[in-house]
DNA sequence: CGCTCTTGTTTCGCTATGAGAAACACTCTT
DNA sequence: AAGAGTGTTTCTCATAGCGAAACAAGAGCG
């Protein structure tokens, strides 16, 4: 089958065709030779042809023999190696620039790395006047809005073991009881999202939303963040609306079913 | 490139070397025409080519124009087909298989549809004389071992909604008693296993642990259960480590990091 | 800033490959 | 037991995919 007008095409015809395989596969689930064959308007034995190749690679398997194809372990381990953590901002910098462009402020991913916070990716707002690089820093999890999402989300035990170590001082504001930090953390997984001010450096707010991957787990974060008088606890919440619906279409590039 | 000495081989050339392609990015992240070129020994035309298939398809995508190329949100989307929970008992079947030789007792892949256990792969054991066929049998949460597991990994709120419903009692040994279950609880996340003896049904216990997928949710379990008479608090956590063992081979398979 | 080198991209002619037709083998259904 | 349907194999032929050569663009160096 031709799908181009062109008389010669830039892309592999069978390779294309190999690929509408996999699609059909991931789609229906465990299929037969003759029904892809229908779908795909492909000739059985071609179709045979593709899947033994698949097959022979580790992209598919059949279930038994003579039996119907599915996709195998080895689409799982390409997947694996696209959405490796540090790639994550590949992924979210177009929504990021949007997101930007629609609130004004900087936006931030903040990948957690079991003890503190580390930004991999920066998007600069139209607000900003000067601009701050948080790329490569790292910061506490306790005091920044996308650190309270990963302390809210995590584990219980996992959690209290960083409680355990002592929480430090940075301004007035920090929170550094336990119990009053659980209780804020309660209404993040309540509310879906964080919002700090002035708990890490005074004049600094921000709105985080966190990113899932493909089991539900969480991968990283997305934060607004700007001087509190423009980031207020007044328009924390409509500024939180922009940020998880970032998060979700950055959830749903990294696998994680979108929400109907 | 040939890699076998028949005349002619049954596989597809060119959707060969695409997956090839497909692996190279997997392992390396980001990477140029030219060295995929010399890596697989494939002429660069070639590989631009295949890559230009690849990236119509979504499969690849071109970090700027004449840039590197990575793995895009296509193979993403392909390994979400992949994972689905309810293929989950084709990609562990094989290591169940090996578990139920091992240790001689039944092993059950179990998951959690939120507000009960239901399994869906059964092995039956060497040892067993009677197999009851559990395979779309449903079981409630807080008697089996495997459901223990599922209440034990969840967010605390969602296992307080469940609670909150009360806990049925099935024998004498079923703990209904909220407090004394969510000790019990923390004692299965602090093992990372579940043992469960005649909470359900007397004479009957269970050995169960977490499979997981790649963002680290839990979306099954592995279960080795059997008569009481021969799954004891004696060698439970022998058998608990053969368990473990399986869960975290399965896990692996679904994406989830593998433990160094 | 200009030149050189490297790499991504494009074009073209040729042949080895991938296509479909036909047939075979196996399983399921009646 | 026979027929239907589907997975698998074989064979011939047309063309798609290959590599060589050349071009275009960007990076690095003097």
């Amino acid at each position: 089958m031709s799908n181009t007008s062109e008389t010669r095409s830039t892309t592999v015809h069978s390779v294309d065709r190999a690929i509408s395989i996999l699609q059909v596969l991931a789609r229906r689930g465990a299929v037969g030779v003759t029904p892809i064959s229908e779908e795909l308007g492909v000739h059985k034995s071609t179709v045979f042809r593709l899947l033994a190749t698949l097959e022979a690679r580790g992209l598919v398997e059949q279930n038994s023999s003579r039996g119907h194809y599915q996709l195998g372990y080895g689409v799982i381990q390409l997947a694996a190696g696209a959405t490796r953590k540090h790639d994550l901002s590949v992924t979210s910098r177009p929504i990021c620039m949007a997101l930007a462009d629609e609130v004004g402020e900087t936006v931030n991913i903040v990948i957690n790395d079991g003890e503190e916070a580390i930004t991999i990716d920066q998007v600069i707002g139209s607000a900003e006047i000067t601009s701050v690089n948080w790329v490569g820093q790292r910061s506490p999890l306790h005091t920044t809005a996308s650190g309270q999402v990963f302390l809210a989300m995590m584990r219980p035990e996992e959690r209290q073991h960083i409680l355990d170590r002592g929480l430090e001082r940075y301004t007035e504001e920090t929170v550094v009881d336990s119990e009053r930090l659980e209780t804020q953390l309660a209404e993040v997984r309540r509310l879906g999202y964080a919002y700090s001010v002035d708990e890490h450096e005074i004049g600094l707010a921000g709105v985080a939303a966190p990113i899932r991957s493909l089991g539900g787990g969480v991968i990283a974060a997305v934060v607004v963040s700007g001087p509190s008088f423009r980031i207020t606890s007044e328009n924390a919440s409509e500024l939180a609306e922009h940020v998880l619906a970032a998060a979700a279409a950055i959830s749903e590039r990294n696998g994680f079913p979108k929400a109907e």
